[in-house]
DNA sequence: GATGCGCTTTAAATGC
DNA sequence: GCATTTAAAGCGCATC
């Protein structure tokens, strides 16, 4: 029985595997991600601007002009627009 | 067909869907990691013992491979390889 | 003397040891640099509209053009514009 | 006196500025740690070995910590500290 | 000798 | 506010 110093250790070792694997798999489709950009790179395609276009898409479309917004206040503020 | 200003926009699209069809699966993912912290935390684990035995398990893994890595750096130096 | 293995081994401790400080003052600098932007928030603003701020300095004027271009472009080609 | 479009020109400048003069005295040590490694190169050493060394010698320290932060928990989980 | 590419490192954003 | 995750920069390398 795996009872050591009040730690169930075949539990704890259990948790401590499964998440591995899980992690493990998670890299796997990471990897997978990076290829499709690669493709997408020797297609022509430039990949910042793909993430750009994601990251946009994700995004709501009033968070986004507000964020717009404050950066023109800011921009104003420091007399970087004439 | 599809060439608009110029890009080729159904393949800009296709590269879109996959990278966010792939991060969704990855996002299921960490959402299955999140539910076996969840469990453990449930079971009378603390998740923050257990995060810290994953880190260092990988830790020790890198480093191990590090300390091979440098090993073969010396031999090549020492021209112990070919 | 220090000859070992055919390695001038304190020559190479040396080199290791000025490297490392160097790069201990270089985080000194990024604890530093974090401040300010804490104290910038602790007075209302807003750090990430800072950061960009900073970065839109940096970026050369063109550059930035020819990105939002592009972006234009590519936001075209997926009907992102009305 | 700075008020611009309620945001306090004066302050949000002089964070601004400050942040940039920190990056770049931050920028001048990252050329004197290449500048190290041109010079070790310059004497025969091998830049690669180098480089992983010093971050083989981070990982020792890191994990050296992770340990003991583990034991730490560790500790507390079996009531060893008040 | 320059350019592009990939990888490592560093910075930024997100989520708990 | 901290830890994790994601994005961008910088660097060295290989190639032409």
């Amino acid at each position: 029985m795996s009872d050591v110093g009040g730690i169930a250790a075949d539990r704890l070792k259990s948790f401590v595997e499964r998440i591995e694997r899980l992690e493990e798999e998670k890299r796997g489709l990471q990897e997978d991600i990076k290829e499709v950009y690669s493709e997408a790179k020797g297609t022509g395609f430039d990949t910042k601007i793909i993430r750009q276009i994601i990251r946009l898409r994700k995004m709501d479309k009033a968070d986004r002009q507000e964020q717009e917004a404050i950066l023109e206040l800011y921009k104003e503020a420091l007399g970087m627009v004439e």
